[in-house]
RNA sequence: GCCUUGGUGGCGGAACUGGUAGACGCGCUGGAUUCAAAAUCCAGUUCUGGCAACAGAGUGUGGGUUCGAUUCCCACCCAAGGUACCA
């Protein structure tokens, strides 16, 4: 008889919610600890079982530092914004608010079945106005703040006005965009209110400006560079092309070196934080000008390489380069107008797919090296990406592999500046391995000594320095969608202007359809109140914009990243309704101590939030610079897919060994059809799908076996399983336990329902040590020196192991420590009492019951988590192996306190030691502690 | 190509700073209980040979260091994830 689990269950889950035992306190006296989980976004599959495998950890890990003594926060929520809400809007009508609130509750329930201690009183969801009110309010902080080099820091925009009034922008030290003009103050002093918020657009942290986006026509909407992969949008795997839009945009880049030297201090997963560096993309080098020969502009390029500067044999221009047009010969004219036609075509995605091609046109004009004065061809080639370093490279194709592909390509001359070292098969790019040589002052000097040399010399002569790029682009902020944060900006006159505070929030209006406007404006386009009334403050009917102080309302909404980068304050003081949350909770609270999440939003959302939360930190809202000391991956639960063979042209379908030379289509069947041999129930496969019925099947020894293979878990794939099935055959306590069982939570592994009846077998084996029969029966009497060591020594390792977040490892513990006890048959209070508590925070629900049934009254997360008396785990004689030249031979039973001396003079005079030397003479004897004694000879 | 992580039985996976490789679970085999089944319990299960005691091999491959290597070093192979005309 399996213990009542379904009964237990749901008794302490009302006792939970009832009690508000997981609710945490801002103000306590203990140490706090903070765990927390990716929020999720609450999509209408509902869960499967590959869900919880990170709340599941994370909440064994708040639970047990509950026992510990900590103050826990260990909260829960939803991220409610988002595209399948709004898609569905599209498709039925129906609000998005409806779909949301409704897959909310479903994935409400799911969790609770699994007995988590989630503080439901902090829950958020990003979509409710009192949560995206502060969303709106950070939005406007980032709009009202600028970037200040010299103090590597976010500072607000009035004090840069400041700054402007008094002297200009001609010392400034800023990040901002590239076209800014040179200003004095008396410059400044004399823009037009309108003027100067144009220009204040350049320092922003949030702006808006003609930047060339992703465009996905499909979506009808911007993506941000995360959301493209190879060309076409991560989501439904859209075409994307480059476009020219005004958009709002975030300045990232002026945190790429704090982003980037950030990382050393946070314990983050290293492929994770190697991911944030490339997409950071750091590298160090020099900007070199050269002159245009009979021009007046110079055309500046980076390299990474300064020391091959005598090495250039010619310069390479993106086919976008704003100098391309200017520098053209009238004789080269044609060809480079068609060039620049052609490459403009082509997507983003067909320029991709054509790497190994090499296209590429004279210009006709020469620069000039800015030493020797030789003169160097200038071409266009599209291998130069405009938006990368200043979209111009000087090529050098004795070491740089492209350069040379290029000048093998258009029989361009390929000057060899490394001594000793063949570069007519191809380029040399290692920085090792070579001396430069015909580079006039640097001439016998390594890479190292040659770049600092020549950026020197350049520096010296005005037409160069030391320079660092970094990859990391400004992120697009506009999203051309409904159901997202309405950006909190009217227009005046074409100047964006901040909604005062006090409006917030700025309310979703109703829209009629959820379709962009025929004229292609976003959805917001549609809503017939959506006017800002400046004089009342209020949102009024369009009708009204022609009236005086009536201005437009922005109509593009926020990413589905702006409400995930600041949540996990928002946590610390859920229910605050004048700040986003108060500055004492925020102290108190500091960092999130655990993060459990997955690793595909390392270069999104990971790095969005840090970027937030540095720019807040510079402002003074909050305390710590990076949010997340501590983060784990949780890596995927993969689904046992099953195929039948279907013979290509046919309705037969072939059992696997039977496909042969035959052509055959697999076939995804639902995996609940197939037993653990393989074998599918053709019966219940008719009645899954009708066109079965009709279906004639080949079968091997009476039977059609499915051919097994391990995906991702997908409704389409029909290979979800489902934890609610789970729950109600073995229990919450029995899939916790076996999710951790699984494996190193890191890992990707496949889900086997079959072997989940180990761990069953093993919660209820450790019921029966309280029950003889059915009846509650533990004993009083002092336990037997066995027992008390199998406990202290489980103690000792599943403390280690959940400090080290080794899961797997701990339930293999709690295994052999209560099959040890049911073999000694030991049922006393002393041992089950505190192995109780050490359950608990793996199979909570049967361990409250029995800690119940011990006759406590109170919530076991109020008990201390046991400590290993370790007198109890020293043996006082054990066995030690002897081995021969490291192979063991023979045991030898020694008392521990014995010296090392001791124990070497007692094998030495074992009989059997003779027989294994055969009178060979013994070199030396090795005793490890408590392990081995080898005997050298 | 580059970066990161990893490679251990039929399977998922253990092994602390180098110290008896394969814990724990699944599966499989045999047994007990049962009219029978389910459930439960007991024993066995890396491979090869042997009834057995036992012997030999064995942690992707090849070398090296060491009394002793899954663990450290060198070279290579393979897999997964990331990334790419980034100058």
């Amino acid at each position: 008889m399996a213990y009542p689990f379904q009964s237990i269950e749901k008794k302490w889950q009302s006792y939970w919610a009832k009690n508000q035992t997981f609710a945490a306190d801002s103000t306590s006296e203990k140490p706090k600890y903070y765990v927390l989980d990716m929020f999720p976004y609450p999509s209408g599959a509902g869960l499967h079982v590959g869900h919880p495998l990170g709340y599941i950890a994370s909440d064994i890990v708040a639970r047990y530092k509950r026992n510990k003594g900590y103050n826990v926060l260990h909260p829960q929520g939803y991220d409610s914004f988002g595209l399948p809400a709004e898609q569905y809007a599209i498709q039925t009508g129906q609000h998005p608010a409806i779909t949301t609130a409704a897959n909310i509750k479903r994935y409400r329930e799911q969790l609770d079945q699994l007995g988590f201690s989630f503080d439901w009183s902090r829950e958020v969801r990003t979509s409710e106005p009192d949560y995206y009110k502060w969303t709106q309010w950070m939005f406007l902080k980032l709009f009202a703040s600028w970037f200040d080099t010299s103090q590597n820091k976010a500072r607000p925009i009035e004090e840069l006005m400041t700054i402007l009034e008094q002297s200009g922008n001609l010392n400034l030290q800023t990040h901002c965009d590239a076209s800014t003009p040179e200003i004095s103050a008396d410059q400044w002093r004399a823009f037009s209110e309108k003027e100067k918020q144009t220009h204040l657009l350049n320092y922003r942290l949030a702006y808006l400006a003609e930047t060339e986006v992703n465009w996905c026509p499909e979506l009808g909407t911007v993506l941000a560079n995360d959301e493209v992969v190879n060309g076409v949008s991560e989501r439904g795997g859209y075409a994307v092309v480059r476009k020219k839009m005004t958009q709002w945009s975030m300045r990232i880049s002026a945190y790429a070196e704090r982003l980037l030297s950030g990382l050393e201090t946070i314990d983050w997963p290293e492929p994770l934080k190697e991911m944030q560096r490339n997409w950071i993309g750091k590298s160090v080098g020099a900007s070199v000008r050269f002159d245009i020969d009979g021009h007046q502009d110079i055309i500046e390029v980076f390299t990474t390489r300064p020391d091959t500067l005598f090495g250039v044999s010619f310069m390479t221009l993106a086919p976008e380069h704003p100098l391309v047009e200017q520098i053209t010969t009238d004789a080269q004219k044609q060809d480079v107008q068609a060039y620049v036609e052609t490459t403009a075509s082509r997507s983003e995605r067909e320029r991709m797919a054509d790497v190994k091609n090499i296209t590429g046109v004279f210009t006709g004009a020469y620069a000039l090296h800015p030493f020797t004065e030789e003169k160097i061809p200038i071409w266009i080639g599209d291998y130069v990406l405009a938006g990368y370093g200043t979209g111009a490279v000087m090529a050098v194709p004795c070491g740089d592999q492209r350069d040379f592909d290029f000048a093998k390509h258009f029989d361009l001359p390929i000057k060899n500046i490394f001594s000793d070292t063949d570069v007519s098969e191809a380029a040399h790019s290692e920085k090792t391995n070579t001396t430069i040589a015909n580079s006039d002052f640097l001439n016998g000097l390594d890479v190292a000594q040659a770049s600092k040399e020549v950026i020197r010399q350049l520096t010296a002569i005005g037409k160069g320095a030391a320079q660092i790029t970094y990859r990391l682009r400004d992120a697009v902020f506009s999203r051309q969608r409904y159901w997202g944060e309405p950006i909190p900006i009217y227009f005046d006159n074409g100047t964006p202007r901040a909604l005062p505070i006090e409006a917030l929030p700025l309310h979703l209006p109703e829209v009629e359809k959820y379709l962009p406007t025929p004229e292609g404006a976003p959805p917001l386009g549609n809503a017939t109140e959506w006017a800002w009334d400046a004089q009342h403050q209020k949102v009024v009917s369009n009708t009204e914009i022609d009236h005086k102080r009536v201005f437009p309302l922005e109509l593009n909404t926020m990413p589905g990243w702006a409400g995930s980068s600041w949540y996990f304050n928002r946590y610390m003081d859920a229910g605050n309704a004048s700040q986003f949350a108060d500055k004492t909770a925020l102290d108190y609270w500091g960092a999130v101590d655990l993060y459990v999440g997955g690793s595909e939003h390392a270069t999104g959302h990971l790095l969005y939030a840090r970027f937030w939360q540095k720019v807040f930190f510079d402002l003074g809202y909050v305390g710590v610079e990076e949010f997340a000391k501590k983060l784990v991956n949780q890596g995927m639960i993969l689904g046992n897919s099953a195929f039948v063979y279907r013979k290509s042209g046919t309705q037969t379908f072939l059992s696997r060994g039977l496909v042969g030379d035959n052509s055959v289509e697999p076939i995804h069947v639902d995996i609940s059809l197939v037993d653990s041999s393989d074998a599918v129930d053709i019966e219940a496969l008719k009645q899954w799908q009708p066109h079965f019925q009709e279906a004639t099947f080949e079968l091997e020894d009476g039977k059609l076996l499915a051919k097994r293979e391990v995906e991702k878990m997908s409704k389409s794939k029909y290979n979800v399983v489902n934890p609610d099935d789970i729950c109600q055959t073995y229990g919450a306590d029995t899939l916790r336990m076996y999710e951790m069982f699984l494996g190193p939570i890191e890992q990707a592994k496949p889900w086997n329902t079959a072997g989940i009846t180990g761990v069953f077998g093993f919660l209820n084996k450790f019921w029966r040590l309280f029950h003889s029969g059915d009846v509650f029966t533990i004993s009083d009497e002092s336990p037997s020196k066995e027992a008390l060591k199998a406990l202290h020594g489980t103690i000792e390792k599943v403390t280690q192991d959940i400090e080290q977040l080794s899961l797997n490892t701990a339930v293999s513990a709690f295994m052999i420590c209560v099959n040890e006890l049911t073999s000694l048959g030991s049922n006393q209070r002393e041992i089950l009492e505190p192995l109780t508590i050490l359950l608990s925070p793996f199979a909570p629900h049967i361990c409250e019951e029995l800690w119940a049934l011990l006759g406590h009254e109170s919530s076991i997360v109020e008990a201390p988590f046991p400590e290993a008396n370790k007198q109890y785990l020293i043996e006082s004689t054990k066995t030690y192996p002897i081995s021969f030249n490291g192979k063991v031979r023979f045991t030898l039973d020694f008392d521990l306190s014995a010296d090392p001396k001791s124990i070497e003079a007692m094998v030495l005079a074992d009989e059997r030691t003779q027989q294994q030397l055969a009178g060979k003479a013994v070199r030396k004897v090795i005793v490890v502690p408590n392990k081995i004694v080898n005997v050298v000879c």
